[in-house]
DNA sequence: GCAACCAATTTTGTATGCAAAAAAGAGCGC
DNA sequence: GCGCTCTTTTTTGCATACAAAATTGGTTGC
């Protein structure tokens, strides 16, 4: 089993791997994607550090890391922040975003194999289900799942990897959308048509869709800024 | 220099102060964007340190976010590599680059001033004068600000932040490139399409033209890949 | 001669210590 | 009462110390 020689209780032996500052990162990534650390949170390296139960070395190390994510930004000599969530932002996120999920349709409507498009359409009724039966999360989950399955499909990894980090800026303010009923079945009607042209491998058809699907998101996205509380606008 | 014209971002003017663990990002970013740190080589902590003059720790940081923009790759407990500069990577880059430069020029259609546009003619003429002398390196310099000024003309600060990250990766490769007479008469040529373009706001054409420029790049960069020049590398 | 194993060294990963800068607060003058 | 300045405290930034892991080198056994 495990032996113990000579070293302290080593909680996980195996899948140590993983180092601490990598933890750390991700971590601190969701508790700011998630809306736990509030945008414009000054991050106390002494408090959070505990908190994440480490020193102060790695968190600093993941704090960097996250700055050229963009989720913190560095105050010289007055430590980091939580990158502040404004409407102006998000509307610049979502062009990018925009131009890069119209270019991942067009690709993988070339690139994806036909595994990939079964595999697409099962999340999709997955999410259909929780849909029916109400369930905002799980249905947010399938619904990333789906599009960051798409950006697999285009076979770029650079591609997925600038998207997920646009991405996160955005979980960030979903965490806060409440869905009308009307708004999402429309979402839901949307990803049906997405899913029809991925399936027919129109392209140029699914780069349109994509493309309007989002617009529709950063509505949702704008008002939810704008809605729940006054004082981060200005 | 002058500062960005068009557009207002609210940066830090106030705390303007270099720190320390900043100044050895800019400096292992250029180390590894001009090749002096040849793609895949090792960075020893302790040695890297001493030659940039600090201690581990800030170099460490250092690190992290450069990992985070992709031009290094960590490797657990065995440090941090120059990322690999693989063809397929640059292909992938490349594409990525170019669905953002045609969106950039798309906007800069729409929303460039007039002094915008006269500020990127003035660069071209600089540019025009460097290819004249046969100065390959101002030459560069001029053209690289004309595309970033492109990028600032958009109006969207987070394309031109993801744009900058990927352009890090291309510029590595730029420092290869051994330009022939003739691809660098078409290059030049193709910037005068483009700014024709951009003075007729002709957003579409220059979407076209602009990825065109990157697909000839591209291909100068391929080949640059395939026969590199032993001395620049070690 | 070669391979495998073990010890020595090096290197990375994390914690801690210390100095400088910023924030907070007390005392003072107006 | 208000504001200013000068401590006092807190926090950040950097350096160093220590522990764990990897690399290296050497020795042994075959």
């Amino acid at each position: 089993m495990i032996n113990s020689t000579a070293s302290h209780t080593n909680v996980t032996s195996l899948a140590d791997r993983r180092l601490l500052h990598e933890t750390v990162i991700d971590q601190l990534r969701d508790l700011i994607v998630q809306g736990e650390l509030a945008p414009e949170t000054k991050l106390n390296e002494r408090v959070l550090a505990e908190r994440l139960g480490t020193s102060r070395t790695p968190l600093r190390e993941a704090i960097k890391f996250l700055a050229s994510e963009g989720l913190v930004e560095l105050l010289p000599h007055r430590g980091a922040v939580v990158a502040p969530l404004k409407p102006e932002k998000m509307k610049e996120v979502f062009v990018v975003l925009g131009a890069l999920e119209a270019l991942a349709g067009d690709l993988a409507c070339r690139n994806a194999t036909e595994a990939d498009i079964a595999e697409i359409r099962a999340l999709h009724y997955h999410m259909l289900a929780h849909h029916a039966r109400g369930e905002l999360a799980p249905y947010f989950r399938y619904n990333q799942q789906i599009h960051i399955r798409l950006m697999e499909c285009a076979g770029n990894a650079t591609l997925a990897q600038v998207y997920r980090g646009l991405n996160a800026h955005v979980k960030r303010a979903r965490y806060m959308a409440n869905l009308s009923k009307t708004r999402w079945d429309k979402a839901v009607q949307e990803h049906e048509d997405i899913l029809d042209a991925l399936t027919r491998r129109d392209g140029a058809r699914l780069q349109l869709l994509l493309r309007d699907h989002l617009a529709n998101k950063l509505v949702l996205v704008m008002e939810a800024l704008a809605a729940p509380r006054g004082e981060a606008m200005r």
